[in-house]
DNA sequence: GCGTCCAGGTCTACC
DNA sequence: GGTAGACCTGGACGC
């Protein structure tokens, strides 16, 4: 079944898929030579769906085509429009972005790219495990780990054409009901585990309510304070999730973006963190995204050939 | 093939 | 408030 969706006319597809390495972890995938975004939707119907996410070729080009594995009654093409909407950020507003990026001529090709949309999940709870998942060690870890929480507690989904077997992301339910053991073991999520085990249980019991973090209306510091309460989420894994949650006042500063600032800044010199700090300071409310464009640059000048 | 070392954020205990 | 050490894994390296 294809279903149309609108889009903002500065709205970049490729540009928001590989914003940052989310679109590389199951449940999604993608393909750089096709333009095309996919993953499994778990559907609140029960009915799950792998659905297809690319360009509609019109005139204005400014619609996407959702391809979605089996037919949908009206409720459940609304539910998709909607994820594909939050995942692809296609409700949030970035004119004050790109009007601020317009000022500085190192920045000018940001609103050319359509870039600064940072892909997120279906849910916070599956940004939030991942965010996890990508602390203290290396992506080729992190990858192992989702691929592991999927696969072996993820519900499964059989596609009619390939018949291949796929699987959807956990749900708080399905973590919380296993032991911190099987989480090191089976998931090799190690010491992560029973920061998993503990979000996933505190979810269920209804102790917190991590879903409301996108539309919650409150100043950043606060919210940074409750993603902060998460065991496991610290300030590097807090501030991403922020940016995720549309809020990009915390740079968020790990070793990558050290290397980085440090090659493109400082010929290679290292500095302290305030350094870093201070020179994004001037983008005020902005300064995450701002770093994030300013470190990412060179993969839509070369490694993703935008 | 085996052992050792290192990198990677966060938590906790301690000062 | 700042700091040191532990946590765990995969990969690099030397033997």
């Amino acid at each position: 079944m294809k279903l149309s969706i609108s889009v903002p006319s500065e709205f970049n597809l490729k540009s928001t898929i590989f914003s940052h390495g989310w679109c590389e972890l199951l449940p999604f995938s993608n393909d750089r030579d096709d333009v095309s975004l996919t993953r499994l939707i778990d559907l609140s119907s029960g009915k799950i769906i792998s659905a297809q996410i690319k360009e509609q070729r019109t005139k204005s080009n400014n619609a996407l085509q959702v391809v979605t594995s089996s037919p949908l009654n009206s409720t459940e093409q609304k539910e998709v429009k909607s994820l594909v909407r939050t995942s692809l950020r296609l409700d949030e507003h970035f004119t004050e972005f790109y009007a601020e990026a317009s000022k500085h001529k190192e920045f000018f090709w940001v609103p050319a790219f359509g870039a600064g949309r940072l892909l997120r999940s279906q849910t916070v709870f599956e940004d939030v495990v991942k965010m996890i998942c990508t602390t203290n060690c290396s992506w080729a870890l992190t990858e192992i780990m989702v691929e592991n929480l999927c696969k072996k507690l993820g519900k499964k989904f059989s596609d009619s054409n390939s018949n291949a077997l796929q699987y959807c992301f956990p749900d708080p339910e399905a973590i919380a009901g296993t032991s911190e053991k099987f989480l090191r073991k089976e998931i090799r999520a190690g010491y992560r585990a029973p920061y998993l085990l503990e979000l996933s249980k505190r979810i269920v019991k209804k102790e917190i309510d991590i879903e409301a973090w996108r539309t919650l209306q409150i100043p950043t510091d606060e919210l940074f304070q409750q993603v902060r309460s998460v065991k496991g989420v610290g300030p590097y894994a807090a501030g991403n999730l922020l940016k995720l949650l549309g809020h990009y006042d915390y740079l968020a500063i790990d070793s990558w973006c050290r290397k980085k600032f440090f090659e493109k800044h400082k010929n290679g010199r290292t500095t302290s963190d305030k350094v870093i700090e201070k020179y994004y300071r001037q983008f005020g409310k902005w300064q995450g995204l701002f770093l994030w464009m300013d470190l990412t640059q060179y993969w839509y000048e070369k490694e993703f050939a935008f």
